[in-house]
DNA sequence: GGCCTTTACTTTGGATCCAAAACTAATAAA
DNA sequence: TTTATTAGTTTTGGATCCAAAGTAAAGGCC
């Protein structure tokens, strides 16, 4: 919020991701910068964020459109998120974690079975989980030590998760949704576990796994 | 060099990535825009392309400054760059190869062995297989299909390739070169194999430790 | 003599203005 | 009727102007 072109490129993000730019269309400048009420520059600067994180795309010299992604790319784009956490989880295993690390890992891990043990799931519960989630992962990549890896996952980050949001949150499924869900604190339990014994290898094939547990899972369906 | 601004940002890429801005160096709009001879506006837009490629880093309302790298950094990258391409080979074996991409891998292969068989390289001739090393990597990244992840290679090439170009051409070590190159064309040759028997998991593995092969020789040293 | 405050300067961010390129539409010729 | 050329409109790219935030330096106060 702080300088207003971040601001503006996360207004974007989020209409994108909302749907309410239909991908293949074409923004103007002109018209965006009117939407938000503010003049074409920031918007220019938010552009070329955007187009670097390949949510748009150029249109030769007519400017920019929303990048259209077939069901093809979400599932590539989750392949390319599960291979660099995967690396990033391998890294922190090879390196240790300090205790602090592990008691944080510990806590997101139980927050995640409280919700589970419930027994069943209401939507809160779902958007709750998804929360924790996130910050399990999170956690895997900040742990990771040397920035880079960081900033690469977060580059190809919001890509990935624009586009797998829709197939995720299925609000009629939610019994589908429980053992989704499941299966990925099963996860979070294996791979922490790992973490533990530093088993670098095991560790990185069960991160690429889980990170495909959405797609895999709506494939069931 | 048809818009402006995509030519500054490989301008600054190219006099960063040479060392004409040092590492660390805080990087003006109006200083940069002035040695370019042009107006701030295309030069604030291309910091933010070269924000998102890491290769430049926010300093709070100071600016933009030169990223710095430390070994760890580079090897860092050059581990991301060697898992996004392994994903990359691993598609391409799965989804088999067209026989007008198996030609294109055999015209490569067989450029790079010309350039070895004469028993002996001159700078020249490293300069050569550079470039057709890079052809090889381009060539596994464009066959995988699905822009998603050729997208996200080329965001994360920059940086490794920035960073790590100065040791990889160390022009004393001529006789070392030489057998990294034995080595890397034999990684060349034993991955376009994997590639035709489409074996998924080999290849995979054999692209990872390929874009690995500068910096392990190099620890050696 | 050191520290705090105030003021002036530097620099980024946003808005507006101008030029150039491209798309559109209309008119004229084949 | 169709096509090509040209004029007009739309839109992006670049330059300049203004405002705001931050820094640094100088001067005053404890």
């Amino acid at each position: 919020m702080s300088s207003s072109n971040q601001s503006v490129a996360s207004q974007l993000r989020k209409l994108i991701e909302d749907g309410h730019y239909p991908q293949g269309e074409r923004l103007g400048e002109e018209a965006v910068a009117e939407q938000l009420g503010i003049s074409r520059t920031p918007v220019r600067l938010a552009f070329r964020t955007l187009e670097q994180e390949g949510l748009l795309k150029r249109a030769g010299k007519r400017g920019f459109m929303v990048r259209e992604f077939t069901d093809a790319d979400v599932h590539c784009a989750v392949e390319v998120r599960g291979v660099l956490e995967g690396l990033a989880a391998r890294r922190l295993a090879e390196h240790g974690m300090s205790s602090q690390q592990r008691e944080e890992f510990d806590f997101w891990i139980q927050k995640g079975r409280e919700v589970l043990d419930k027994g069943h799931l209401v939507e809160e519960d779902i958007q709750r989980w998804i929360e924790l989630n996130w910050n399990f992962h999170e956690l895997i990549v900040c742990s990771a030590g040397s920035g880079v890896i960081a900033d690469a996952i977060s580059r190809n980050n919001h890509l990935p998760f624009a586009a797998a949001a829709s197939i995720v949150i299925d609000k009629g499924k939610l019994s589908h949704e429980y053992r989704k869900l499941q299966l990925a604190q099963l996860h979070h339990e294996l791979i922490f576990q790992s973490l533990v014994n530093g088993e670098g290898a095991r560790v990185e094939m069960l991160m690429r796994e889980h990170a495909l547990i959405g797609i895999r899972y709506s494939e069931l369906l």
